[in-house]
DNA sequence: CTCTCCCGCCACCCG
DNA sequence: CGGGTGGCGGGAGAG
């Protein structure tokens, strides 16, 4: 694997999550990774600074965020080493007028793939010439066109869970050039987000961006939909049938089954009558329609487990309406809805593809173990792949327990060589204690935290799989990993399975589906939320030990409890972002998938599960490595969500989104080769009052082990210090988190620090926000009582070196006061809620008296929700 | 060679 | 009638 170091630059540049992952080894993959990273890279200038105008909007702030930069990460990504996206970079760095310029002289349309001469120009000054020529090499591959990673980049520059009083508008000319596509792929992305109620249309080239917020309620009704239309049984049918098929085939037989002459019977019902399709006059429902039809298949699927042809014979039949040759179009919608969210899309598809296959070779039962066996191997022998389903060879996704299983296999053979590893990253036990207090500073001083903040978190989210993957986190199994690495977010499929706990890779489309209905579904009650988290452990159930995490997740509780109101924002964040999504009980009345821990995996008692949702979380991760982020994003967010952007709205006081977003520092001396992520710029900066309050930081920090190490427990490290303990309590997010998993023993832990901590007095870190930015030159805040200068290696992507960090460890303690939930809310939050500028502004101002220390979430009323 | 799906033309419709 | 939308064919690209 490639080293994995994370340049200031790549920090500043939030890649997008699909690329990310990309970054692996894969060789495809890499090429578009490396490439992408290149080009993000070579641009030294503020990439993020403006990603473009979409200022014009009102109250837009996608663009700024931090995330925002995910446009040019997105046009990168888009259009990775084409000199194109160096072009757009460049351009956006470059004042507002060039920009408009080159809007207006349309250069950025044909953009897409053609300007790649007039980008080169461009290029040549910022970068070398010979980077162009690769680039030129490399024209951005079909994937890195595909709609799932555009429909990223999208929903990157939105809030999740923008604020009510803001709105958002969408202007699908700026997002077009933003996103350095034709409009038509804009369409096909609102269009399918819009059947999600993320989106509505308010005007001829307007819509308007809803976030989330309804997210839950529109999954539950599309199950409900769904479950009406008894597309369950349809999809048994169908799949019934795939399998038969599979069976017949190699039998000898030949489709017929397929045919869908005897499904239709099934087919009956009409289309759904979801109100929101705006089913006017037109095909062009058919896109909308598509699109809920098939997440609610998705919904219904007690398997989770949606092909692609699955569903495109039931909802062809469904709209029949259509002459034959439409049916072949609905597919493609289908795809494109699939494209759209990719996670289901891969899943699903992988999935179904790896039972039949199973199926297949045993006639028999499908032993999981052998069956995440194969599909490892699938993915390791076509990790690039990322489009081609497998049709036959696996898919990306596992099952819980056949993941699980893979995993503790691995964790195993992991933890047995890799003990040192575990030895090493592991602090003081006590740290890990929830009960302890807070390891923060000695973490940090250990591990060098950085005060940098959370925005981390979504940076994390997206990068933390790249991460993992290089790192070789990977462990479980590599599957995931690699699999992740695959190449794009839609490799990354996070498999979901139907009632049962879900393993959750984090994507951010997924992300944005599951945690919402999580939150939706569970509304209400953090211990519900807990129940869930344990239920999704429940795969990994075994492997936790739960004492550790038992008593944090106790702690947790109380604190929750102790604030529902934020909770709810809080929740969001946590569910959303976060997720490791566990359907849990819908509190609502539909219970979406969820409820019932199906299976797989778990069976582990929910009780001790619950409070390790964290560990479940932490096995996900493992097997996922992505998963990471997510888990300690749960963690912490308890009371987050409102926090979480208002932290980015601190950033982006300073204007610049936080570029940093965090650091990854790749095994620094003395961490044996574990990895610090550390959050950048996150500090709560706060500028002047809030500074004042908060005194103390704790540096977030991830440390990431070492590659070698294959899974890995997570140790979250609470920003604070000492008193982190109460601060546990009080915030279900400060406490550090220990996730072991039985297996991993020797595992490192991984610390993750949700809060970002804050100098007080800031002293160090007042320019938070330029120094986040810069992306050269950190200044971890003096929080940690040594410094380290940490050296990045080797750049991950680009090889860019980061410059070195230093880092200083105050030792002094931590008040709480100068934790901000910033940090942690960014941290938690999806890549798409960081980025939202205004929202952190308003937070961020909002946020600022708020004292309190830690953790509480105080969220302006408006900003719950 | 097969198959997926991206591109973008151009028709549909709204205003 | 103009322009926003988006259906759908063609073909590039990946396996």
């Amino acid at each position: 694997m490639e080293v994995n170091c994370l340049t200031l630059k790549d920090l500043i540049n939030p890649r997008q999550p699909g690329l990310d992952f990309a970054i692996e080894d894969g060789e495809n993959a890499q090429k578009e990774n490396i490439f992408v990273d290149r080009s993000r890279m070579a641009p030294k200038t503020p990439i993020k600074s403006e990603p473009i105008d979409l200022s014009k909007q009102k109250i837009f702030t996608p663009e700024r965020n931090p995330i925002t930069p995910v446009k040019l990460v997105d046009r990168q990504q888009a259009e990775p080493w084409t000199p194109t996206a160096n072009l757009k970079i460049l351009i956006s760095a470059a004042s507002p007028d060039i920009r408009d310029r080159e809007k207006k002289k349309g250069l950025f349309r044909p953009i897409e793939n053609k300007d790649d001469a007039f980008t080169d120009s461009l290029q040549l000054d910022v970068v070398g010439d010979s980077a162009v020529d690769e680039f030129e090499k490399q024209r951005p591959s079909r994937k890195q066109k595909s709609l799932g990673l555009l429909c990223q980049k999208f929903l990157a520059r939105y809030p999740s869970y923008p604020l009510s009083t803001e709105k958002t508008t969408i202007s699908l000319d700026e997002v077009a050039v933003s996103l350095g596509v034709e409009r038509r792929r804009i369409y096909d992305i609102v269009n399918v987000l819009e059947s999600l109620h993320l989106v509505s249309r308010v005007a001829k080239n307007q819509y308007g961006w809803h976030g989330r917020h309804s997210l839950p309620k529109t999954l539950r009704n599309l199950q409900r939909l769904g479950e009406e239309q008894k597309y369950e049984e349809q999809m048994a049918h169908f799949q019934q049938k795939e399998l038969d098929l599979m069976d017949y085939k190699f039998g000898e037989r030949k489709k017929d089954g397929y045919s869908d002459s005897q499904d239709q019977q099934l087919l009956d019902f009409s289309e759904p009558d979801y109100p929101s399709s705006s089913a006017n006059s037109r095909k062009d429902k058919s896109l909308r329609i598509m699109s809920q039809k098939f997440v609610m298949l998705f919904l219904v699927s007690k398997t989770k487990i949606v092909t692609l042809d699955v569903a495109a014979k039931i909802l062809i039949e469904e709209s029949q309406d259509t002459p034959d040759h439409s049916k072949f179009k609905n597919e493609e919608r289908v795809d494109v809805s699939a494209s759209v969210l990719p996670e289901l899309k891969r899943e699903t598809y992988g999935q179904i593809q790896v039972c039949a296959k199973q199926r297949l070779a045993r006639h028999g039962s499908f032993n999981t173990v052998e069956a995440s066996e194969r599909i490892q191997r699938k993915v390791n022998s076509e990790p690039s792949s990322p489009y081609r389903e497998e049709p036959g060879s696996g898919g990306y996704s596992l099952e819980i327990g056949s993941l699980a299983a893979v995993y503790r296999q691995k964790i195993e053979d992991n933890s047995q060589g890799k003990s040192f590893a575990s030895k090493k990253v592991t602090p003081p036990s006590s740290s890990l204690d929830p009960a302890a207090p807070f390891p923060v500073l000695s973490v940090d001083s250990e591990y060098c935290v950085s005060p940098l903040a959370h925005q981390v978190f979504s940076v994390a989210q997206r990068d933390l799989q790249a991460f993992s993957v290089q790192n070789g986190l990977n462990g479980p199994a590599g599957v995931v990993s690699r699999a992740s690495a695959a190449s794009d977010v839609e490799s990354l499929k996070p498999a979901l399975l139907a009632g049962q706990p879900m393993v959750y890779v984090p994507s951010t489309s997924l992300f944005m589906l599951y945690g919402s209905l999580q939150e939706g579904l569970s509304s209400e009650s953090a211990s519900e939320r807990d129940s869930r988290s344990s239920e999704v452990t429940a795969a990994a159930e075994q492997s936790s030990t739960p004492s550790v995490q038992k008593r944090l997740s106790e702690e947790r509780k109380p604190q929750e409890e102790e604030e529902p109101a934020t909770k709810r924002q809080s929740r969001d964040c946590e569910d959303g972002p976060l997720s490791l999504v566990m359907p849990k009980k819908p509190s609502d009345s539909t219970d979406m998938a969820s409820p019932k821990t199906v299976g797989n995996g778990g069976s582990v008692p929910l009780e001790d599960i619950q409070r390790n949702g964290q560990l479940p979380a932490g096995k996900e991760v493992l097997g996922k490595a992505t998963a990471n982020c997510f888990v300690s994003s749960e963690w912490g967010n308890p009371s987050r969500n409102s926090e979480i952007e208002k932290p980015s709205k601190e950033n982006e006081s300073t204007k610049e989104p936080s570029l940093l977003q965090y650091l990854y520092v790749q095994s620094p001396a003395g961490f044996n080769g574990f990895n610090v992520l550390l959050s950048g710029s996150q500090h709560p900066h706060a500028v002047g009052p809030s500074s004042g309050q908060l005194p103390s930081l704790s540096v977030p920090c991830m440390v990431l082990p070492p590659p070698t190490l294959g899974p890995f427990p997570v140790l979250c490290s609470p920003t604070m210090p000492g008193p982190v303990s109460s601060a546990l309590g009080a915030l279900p997010n400060s406490g550090p988190m220990n996730f072991g998993l039985p297996g991993l023993g020797s595992t490192a832990h991984l610390l993750i620090s949700p809060a970002a901590m804050v100098n007080p007095n800031s002293s160090t870190l007042p320019s938070t926000d330029p120094q986040l930015q810069g992306p050269h030159s950190l200044n971890l805040s003096p929080v940690m009582s040594r410094s380290h200068i940490i050296q990045p290696e080797s750049p991950v992507y680009g090889g860019h070196p980061v410059s070195a960090v230093k880092l200083q460890q105050s030792p002094a303690p931590v008040t709480p006061k100068s934790i901000r939930r910033t940090h942690r809310e960014t941290f938690f939050k999806t890549p798409g809620s960081l980025g939202d500028p205004v929202l952190r502004r308003r937070e961020r101002n909002q946020s600022r008296n708020t004292s309190s220390a830690q953790r509480r979430l105080e969220i302006p009323s408006g900003g719950a929700d």
